[in-house]
DNA sequence: ATGGCAGGAAGCTCCTGA
């Protein structure tokens, strides 16, 4: 079984570049963000003819998650349960007996801004719920734009980035509180590539002089993180025509 | 030099992202 998530920075504008991609890697299941669409308008016949069936939550403008899943989705969940939230981030469905769940995590803007205390308390209600479903569903998965770089090693230059969002200590326990439920950060257990990173600023060449994060995460249930045999960066995606400034991120499982 | 690029909605400029 292969899954995948991808931040899609709008499915309008990436649509053409996640078909190909589907029809090349041939994800069994994808968690995809920032879709920036209602759900009157999202592609899904479009999908559905590539091979998968989907549940999706979306907005106009920002935000927006979507499941795809050649199997199929069940039990979808929409949004933290009891958690009051207008911004469509989270999306769970059970695929072929793994339970997965999608998150958009809030980005911050600024340690100073409200943004930033929104997402630490969108964290916390994260977890709380997350513990709560691993309880239910042993084999879990939680994909998705994390906007955390859990350690220095994530992050292109450490020293620039201090005392920024995405790398405060606040934002790496949080992250750190969710890996202590029950989960792996999947994508190191196994050895990486130096300066493996998950996302690009558009300006500044970033990407051909590798200064990005590793924020987009796959966390894996301890239960299914024994059963994963790889996980990569698909950075290919994000040296094409007009990408998005996420590359997918996709984990093997002896599934 | 706090810029740089991209997407969306609005509408010829702004907010947001990370």
């Amino acid at each position: 079984m292969k899954i995948a998530t991808w931040n899609v920075n709008s499915l309008k504008v990436r649509l053409d570049h996640l078909l190909a991609w589907l029809e090349k890697e041939r994800p069994d299941a994808v968690c995809l963000q920032e879709t920036k669409m209602e759900n009157a308008v999202f592609p899904a016949a479009a999908i559905e003819a590539a091979g998968y069936q989907v549940a999706f939550s979306g907005q106009k403008t920002y935000n927006g998650v979507a499941i795809l899943a050649r199997a199929g989705v069940a039990d979808v969940v929409d949004g933290i349960p009891g958690y009051a939230d207008e911004q469509k981030r989270v999306l769970a469905a059970t695929v072929g007996g793994v339970r997965l769940v999608c998150a958009y995590v809030p980005n911050g803007q600024s340690l100073e801004s409200d943004k930033y205390r929104y997402k630490l308390d969108w964290l916390g209600a994260f977890t709380a719920w997350i513990g709560s479903e691993l309880s239910r569903h042993p084999q879990m998965a939680v994909l998705g734009d994390y906007n955390i770089a859990p350690a220095d090693e994530d992050v292109h230059d450490p020293a620039a980035w201090v005392g920024q969002v995405l790398v405060s200590e606040a934002e790496r326990n949080a992250f750190s509180a969710l890996c202590s439920l029950g989960f792996k950060d999947s994508f190191r257990m196994f050895p990486q590539p130096e300066r493996s990173f998950t996302w690009w600023d558009y300006r500044m060449n970033a990407f051909r002089r590798k200064m990005g994060l590793r924020i987009d995460h796959i966390l894996l249930s301890d239960s299914l993180a024994g059963k994963c045999r790889s996980v990569s960066v698909d950075v290919a995606m994000r040296a094409l025509e007009r990408p998005s400034d996420h590359a997918p991120v996709v984990a093997e499982l002896d599934l």
